[in-house]
DNA sequence: ACCCATGTTCGACTTTCATCGAACAAGCTC
DNA sequence: GAGCTTGTTCGATGAAAGTCGAACATGGGT
């Protein structure tokens, strides 16, 4: 199993945009803000195992996370500094944004 | 004509993050951060006039943009100011942010 | 070895969205 | 007022995206 993690320079803003322009996603980046390190299978959005598979992946494409893989789980945690450090401001702003519209 | 330009923090996040999360759109605001004020019919990205309009309906229902009715021209100017406040360190991030992937 | 748990991938379906041309509305200009 | 300019709105169309169940892959546990 090969992840594809691109170099976050690499990835379209739009791109990085996108994948944070979704309920779902954005719940998952919140819950990996606050902790370090989640398993994959601890995120309950009420949404089916696929879905919530192909969110993280969308995530993890877009430079937003890194996974490893532990047996058959996987780690997801957030590229933060990576994050900070080309988009300044970004994360935070999205994070402390009111949760509700 | 009525414009609807919704109060910034009645907007979801996502729907902010949406907004810029295209490239003709963000083409738009990148423009709208260097001058004051564009007259909407100044941008030419290689839409269609539809397709402008389309997208400066979104940018504004989005609540990133003010629109002044002048004649049969409007005005269009980013709410910088208001948008800093809210989401402090968003735009910057996104401005600053390499055009080109 | 068998079973189970965890994720991924694969269609399929539905919704959303970007795009356009054409039609329409509304205001200048002469 | 006739005509032009500027935008908006209206389908229509094609592409992208979210969602799911089912099938598959893989690794751990007993």
């Amino acid at each position: 199993m090969e992840l594809h993690e691109p170099e976050l320079r690499e990835v379209p803003v739009t791109a990085v945009l996108a994948a944070l322009a979704d309920d779902v996603r954005l719940q998952i980046v919140r819950a990996l803000a606050e902790g370090g390190e989640y398993a994959c299978g601890t995120f309950e959005f009420g949404v089916s195992k696929a879905t919530r598979s192909h969110h993280l992946k969308v995530l993890r494409e877009a430079g937003l996370t890194r996974t490893r893989v532990a047996g058959t789980s996987r780690c997801v945690r957030l590229r933060r500094e990576e994050l900070d450090r080309l988009y300044p401001g970004l994360l935070d702003a999205v994070l402390t944004a009111p949760a509700h519209s």
